[in-house]
DNA sequence: TTTCTTGCAAAGAGTTTGCAGCTTC
DNA sequence: GAAGCTGCAAACTCTTTGCAAGAAA
């Protein structure tokens, strides 16, 4: 059975680059954590644990890479970090952030809720949309559960 | 007749900051750019066209401030800078952007086409949203109807 | 061999901070 | 004169780059 790194390395042979093992590491890095927004630094500690010899820049050149190819997407939250996210595989669009404001968590949607609005933006605008960005800001439900109970407890 | 810069004034006093000299001409410089979406270092050099004693420090902090009051808002488009814009007075949300991937140039929608969205996120996510940015990443009109003209001409 | 890739260290870009001096009330 | 603000320079963080060595085709 085709595994999805046997997806990646096909990707990245057609492209004329290899899968070598710091890229590999990278990439399982990634899968492994497919619901974390992480960044550079992150990935090269995480990879670091099962391959120590790897170097921060490789990590840097192997993420460019991956969003060179459209692998991954390359996101920012206004902290002065990128984070990185696998890209589902046959998703046409880049998914959705919901950033709470109390707690920092990250939760993705993966529902394309665009769709109504771009077909406006390209109308109205004639503007033709590649890809997109949506990030909301706002509070998580769990920090608004424990508000609640923060709530009765003062009661 | 009020200004802006003189309802600027006062919400800076309300929470207890002057509008000093320095802070007067960048928010001028703002002002007279609202259309653009300068990077601290485009602020810096057209404020210091007027005001050549300013440092770029100041400018920092009082974008930084001005962020901080909802005055302007801090925006990442990817490229590894932050720009700042101008929020329209009264809105509730922050406006989308179409950036052009051909010419680089960024437009600004003002219309809030998340309404609809954003009562589905409220709703099936339990998520409260206090604000949203959405990016489009395409190709502008300008750059499709010169793509055109170029098509024609190789005929 | 030739080309690609890596690790390290240095460089670069953008932003923040410490501090002495200057305003302003 | 206390508090707030500024300019400068240094520091800091994140990311990229040059280069010699190593791996793969």
């Amino acid at each position: 059975m085709e595994t999805r790194i046997d997806r990646i390395k096909k990707l990245l042979h057609s492209a004329s680059y290899k899968l070598t093992p710091q890229r590999e590491s990278t990439v399982r890095v990634l899968l492994e954590h497919e619901e974390d927004h992480l960044s550079a630094e992150d990935v090269y500690l995480l990879v670091k644990e099962k391959s120590p010899e790897i170097g921060l820049a490789t990590v840097y050149r192997t993420l460019e890479l991956l969003t060179e190819l459209k692998i991954v997407d390359k996101i920012n939250f206004g902290d002065g970090v990128s984070r990185y996210d696998l890209r589902q595989e046959g998703a046409k669009h880049f998914h959705h952030h919901l950033v709470c404001i109390e707690c920092g968590a990250v939760d993705e949607i993966q529902d394309d809720l665009l769709e109504d609005v771009e077909a406006i933006v390209e109308r109205d605008w004639n503007f033709k949309i590649k890809d997109h960005r949506l990030t909301f800001h706002g509070v998580c439900h769990r920090c608004q559960d424990s508000e609640d109970q923060t709530e009765e407890e003062s009661t």
